[in-house]
DNA sequence: CATGAATGAGAATTCATTCAT
DNA sequence: TATGAATGAATTCTCATTCAT
């Protein structure tokens, strides 16, 4: 498996670096080539091309983001505190990685349509997570049902995103994690049903 | 004024066009030239180079967009009819230029930090509409006080941006000027006080 | 005739300058018009294109150079002192117009054989005014003649145009003018029969 | 050692045919990649730019050019001797490639001051050897001491380059070494100590 | 598997020149 | 004559990708 090996994990690793610093369209693959202590050649022996290689950095590392969050929420048993360990991790792993904070915040958002296609499904398991909340939340009489699930979904996710991304833009000169507690409180009022 | 020239208004909305189907990176200075109806060289007469020809599409294409939903919110009285209309516009204006639509949401958002700064200037105006629509919701105490107006606001351009962008993604099959209200419903109780 | 108009001087006036701060390649028919107070289109109801301007530059300026060499030669008498007024006016007139001095030692070297003709042309009137006196030089048997005029006339134009062009390009830190005297002597002696 | 590569050897030698052919401004990039028999890009892994390009083949040519002058002259025993021997390398190796006679006659008269500092650099070593044969030479007694070095030195090399101008304008058309004993009788006629 | 020198397609930008006013 | 906005040809340089070693 190509995934496991040495080489290939160095690239991605050098790749996040690299993109961050640079942005994608900015990094050259020489550049991480050199940060990733590969020849240039080398990249395409794990990946088909530069635009693999983005492609691949979402993939592992929004991947494992999403498997963490998806781990702990199940782990949880009522509706509110998945909702909060989801806030919570989201924030989280995005204030211990900067470098990845900058790529998904702002290198996530590629117009070129393949990627953008690659990418969504990707996010679509995030998406799902919050879907199955939200459906737990509305069985459970805890959300209102009045409004469907998309348009909530859209409140959590662009809520979560909208934070962070400016968390970002201003270079990460505030607490991102304690902020949680407040947008919890926040969209569980936007979500709960009335009375 | 260079900004009234006919020859200037042709070539923002070739570049709107333009880079609404190819996305900024790979639209070429003279697909938009072409698009224009203008030689290559013009567009250097009205534009110092390729990235500035995005900047000043979003100056004036946002500026517009932000000026409709100012003035309409200020004729507004109350604050709930306020954030309604602001709803209302930022969807209507969007779901009528599916063009522009796509540049806000797709190639808004430009990790060159050089540009990003620029757009977020413009950026700023917006936001700071919602902000005063926030500030009078709580002074009136319809708005819960015990949140931070950045997190409300983020809350609700959250909201707004992550609807607009699926409705992108998804290619325009459904109809966003529809969801207003029930958007509206989510967000006003997100932010209400209680009681 | 065109050559007398105003805007003609103006024109020729203003490459100089130009041209001389900034060498005939990196400079632009539009700063030659600014330069000049006329507009762009202006240039060329004067002169057939850039390569025209420089060429006319010459012909005028060096023209104007040569002829004041030549006639004050003329009236000198003896061999000797025709020499000396040579190099005398050849420093002085350079060193009076520095813009001029930098156009005639750097930009007159165009390879272009089209431009370097239309030079040569020029040049050849000023290397006959030094075969002439070389000529009377040996009539008289003040020179030896044992070496061919072309010799000579290199050994003194060359002589003359390398003090300038040191002069020049050490930003004519010193007195050009004052070198007349020595370069004279060291010219004569070289020329001089033997006995 | 990047200069030692054939591939710089390569570029070196095409780029001083292409330039003695069109002329530095006229040459084009794609031009010396092509007699190299090399990629365009290619120049690039070798060159800085195409500026680098002409400095580096004066660099490589003239350094060539002036260590074969001042090896052969320091061979020499007399002054006298070194003299011819200087003024006849002069010709013979501009007379044998009279691509590189081109580029320094012609090319060598660069106006842009970046690269005529790095010409002047070059230039130097070979003034610097001329300056040594003057001054032995007064040491010994055998030139005149009323004037000053850079004077003669000016006569010698203002002399050798008009000279060979001349050879290069008349497109070689006379046999350029030939002239050596004669410059050679008339330079030490102008530098010798009287009586 | 790994390398990195070589490739060459591709694009932004400049600026001499034109021409409608 | 004079203008200067508009033109578009022309050229440098970059960088993703390949392939011989």
């Amino acid at each position: 498996m190509k995934k496991n090996k040495p080489k290939y994990k160095a690239i991605i690793e050098g790749a996040v670096q690299v993109i961050a610093e640079n942005g994608y369209h900015a990094s050259k693959v020489s550049t991480i080539a050199k940060k990733s202590g590969v020849a240039d050649g080398t990249i395409y022996l794990y990946f088909k091309n530069k635009e693999d290689i983005l492609i691949s950095v979402f993939k592992e590392k929004m991947g494992q983001f999403i498997q963490e969050i998806a781990k702990a929420t199940e782990k949880e048993n009522d509706v509110q505190s998945k909702l909060l360990t989801l806030i919570q991790l989201h924030f989280e792993q995005l204030a211990v990685d900067h470098h990845l904070a900058i790529v998904t915040q702002l290198e996530l958002r590629q117009s070129d349509p393949k990627i953008r296609a690659q990418i969504n499904d990707v996010l679509k398991v995030y998406l799902d997570v919050i879907d199955s909340i939200l459906e737990e939340g509305m069985e459970k009489k805890l959300f209102r049902n009045d409004l469907h699930v998309p348009l909530m979904r859209q409140m959590i996710f662009g809520t979560l995103d909208e934070t962070v991304t400016n968390w970002v833009m201003k270079n990460q000169k505030f607490d991102l994690v304690r902020l949680a507690p407040d947008v919890h409180k926040l969209l569980m009022n936007g979500l709960k049903s009335e009375g």
